[in-house]
DNA sequence: CTTTTCACAGTCGCGCGGATGGGA
DNA sequence: TCCCATCCGCGCGACTGTGAAAAG
């Protein structure tokens, strides 16, 4: 790696040690891995991490599985010499013996020989394969040794968002968050192995491209010359697989920069090319307790690609669409939304943008405190409600969960799961076009005991981020908010606390009740949402493509249109499974539960 | 003409310090 | 009265997209 400063230092080891065992990056940084490194060995193996017991009280251990939605990943990533990817030595120079990667009977294509050699295009989103493997992974989510790991792209539904209208991330020399970020659920790993758990973002397609008559075009090949840091190390790497997976993984302070001179934040800082289309990889590497990754065997050395995480790297917003959605969305833009006042303080069900509470922004505080417990659907659930109904989180202590997780941007709390990339099959390439029917699936009883996981307790943080949620509009039902304005002791991370919707059960029934209501005259929710969005989108793209390309903050359909109804469902949805599970101890109907899930049986 | 850079305004969390209240 | 915990307000800084200017 050209970038990174503690990477590069521990990649010059790596050659000199031995071929199975590579000096971990994070290890000789002096970044603070938040929340300590090897901290973790009291929440040894014989905690209890996964409840799968239908209403059985959460464990605070318990890692945030919520649904598990598995798909057909389907894209391609160019494999030019330059792009830096992890199993190439060209930029992290011998990263990963071959030995690491050696592809398996698995069909670990990813890995293969060719694709490390890596001048032709290869394939790493083979389809899902293993012959339904992922219900029965996810059936039994702690890993043994040997257990290959799921990730869970915990904002999917933003991310396909995005990327109808070919996601843009934008660079800057002093570096640019992305948004959407990264954010996933993992699960599978041993709870006691430590591991590295970093993102690459490599070249996506040989192309440059341009934006031309309202779309993207190609335009001539890419820069292949890859300088700079391609590689993003969590800042809590290393950690237990019970660190992991006990919830989100973030990486929302990632920066993109095209500043290849860049010397300082190389940790932070991953360097790109303008109009150049990447895509983001995740990579999960054990180590040993001494900090050296362990690559000995390929259960050790997994990575996993999304294809909707595609994105082409812009100096400036290209799409208005896209620039749209970022407003929309990101709440840091907060202050481009023309209609601000009026999108939260209307009715709840004629909100056209999703909360702000439910930003991603909740995991862009701080990466430290992630030792809260995350209970299936809490994220959803706090998504729904304004945390300082419950607790007034004001300048509590931040913790990194996924209460605010960005996929209830789209009202939907679906982790779109895909296991490592030895877990691939034949390799089928669809370009970075995602087709969106298979996550239609149906529904699969048998993963429900996850879903209706209880609710015991509450994190804090971020969702005083949002005091202007929409659902004050329910402050006589969930309480006033004074009534919860009390700071949450920073000293108890981890201390449990009552289920909000313990506070506020007739509410809950009540939220329950309309979205249950809401499922049966709509059949899918998943489906509702799927075809808002097709037809959202053609709608979109017949008309601002056409008439004002290039216009600022006009959107067809008023902000965040595409996702209004169907996503609000969702969210509600989603709380209806956590009261349903937490308080009342009721099931979501089956219905509910079918609609809230959607799983794709594979072929 | 396209792309990049920079200053700007707006939002909001964080951290600090003073104010407040309760208990010893 | 002192100590401690908590509340509260303020300022700073991080972050965003905008829009004009600069650069190529």
């Amino acid at each position: 790696m050209l970038g990174g400063e503690g990477e590069s230092s521990t990649f010059t080891s790596a050659k000199e040690g031995a071929q199975d065992r590579r000096k971990s990056p994070a290890v000789d940084g002096d970044e603070s891995a938040a929340g300590g490194r090897y901290a973790e060995h009291a929440m040894g193996a014989d905690r209890s991490y996964y409840i799968p017991s239908a209403g059985s009280k959460q464990s605070p251990d318990t890692p945030n599985h919520c649904s598990f939605i598995p798909y057909t990943p389907s894209a391609t990533v160019y494999a030019a010499s330059g792009a830096g990817r992890y199993p190439s030595s060209l930029h992290l120079g011998s990263v990963l013996p071959p030995a690491g990667f050696a592809p398996s009977a698995a069909g670990r294509s990813h890995f293969s020989p060719a694709y490390q050699l890596g001048q032709s295009p290869g394939c790493i989103y083979p389809a899902y394969g293993s012959s339904g493997s992922a219900l029965g992974n996810i059936a039994v989510p702690a890993a043994g040794p040997g257990m290959k790991a799921q990730v869970y792209l915990c904002n999917r539904p933003l991310w396909l968002k995005f990327h109808r209208h070919q996601t843009e991330m934008i660079i800057t020399k002093q570096g640019r968050r992305m948004f959407p970020f990264l954010s996933f659920n993992i699960a599978g790993l041993n709870l006691t192995a430590h591991y590295n758990v970093f993102v690459e973002v490599v070249l996506a397609d040989p192309n440059h491209w341009r934006f031309q008559g309202g779309k993207w075009v190609t335009c001539g090949k890419a820069d292949n010359s890859g300088q700079g840091n391609k590689v993003y190390i969590h800042p809590e790497s290393p950690n237990t697989g019970a660190h992991w997976m006990r919830q989100e993984i973030s990486f929302s302070k990632l920066k993109l920069t095209n500043n290849k001179g860049t010397n300082h934040n190389t940790t932070q800082m991953i360097v790109l090319q303008s109009l150049h289309k990447y895509q983001p990889r995740l990579h999960i590497v054990e180590v040993m307790e001494d900090g050296v990754e362990d690559i000995s065997t390929e259960v050790k050395t997994q990575s996993f690609t999304f294809p909707e995480n595609q994105f082409i790297a812009v100096t400036a917003y290209q799409n208005t669409d896209i620039t749209q959605l970022k407003i929309d969305h990101n709440p840091f833009a907060k202050g481009f939304r023309d209609n601000y006042d009026s999108m939260y303080t209307a009715q709840e069900n004629d909100r056209l943008t999703p909360s702000p509470t439910d930003s991603p922004r909740a995991h862009q505080i701080v990466p430290g405190a992630r030792y809260t417990m995350q209970p299936l659907f809490q994220d959803q659930f706090v998504n729904n409600l304004p945390q300082n109904r419950f607790y007034n989180s004001e300048r509590a202590v931040p913790q990194t969960n996924s209460l605010l997780s960005p996929q209830t941007e789209d009202g939907t709390s679906q982790r779109w799961f895909v296991t490592s990339m030895q877990q691939g099959g034949n390799g089928t390439s669809t370009g970075n076009k995602l087709d969106l029917t298979p996550y239609e699936g149906e529904y699969s009883s048998s993963l429900l005991p996850y879903g209706i996981k209880s609710l015991s307790m509450q994190t804090s943080h971020a969702l005083s981020y949002y005091p202007d949620s929409p659902f004050t509009t329910m402050s006589a039902g969930w309480g006033s908010r004074a009534a919860y304005q009390r700071k949450v002791s920073p000293s108890l991370p981890w201390s449990p606390r009552p289920s909000p919707t313990t506070g506020f059960p007739e509410d809950s029934n009540k939220v329950k009740a309309q979205i249950e209501e809401e499922v049966n005259s709509s059949g899918s929710l998943i489906s509702s949402w799927a075809d808002a969005q097709s037809s959202a989108l053609s709608l979109d793209k017949a008309d601002s493509y056409s008439t004002a390309c290039k216009r600022r903050r006009l959107s067809l359909n008023g902000p965040g249109a595409e996702d209004s109804s169907s996503d609000i469902k969702c969210e509600d949805l989603a709380s209806v499974s956590i009261n349903s599970s937490s308080y009342s101890k009721d099931a979501p109907s089956a219905k509910g539960m079918a609609a809230y899930y959607s799983f794709y049986t594979n072929p």
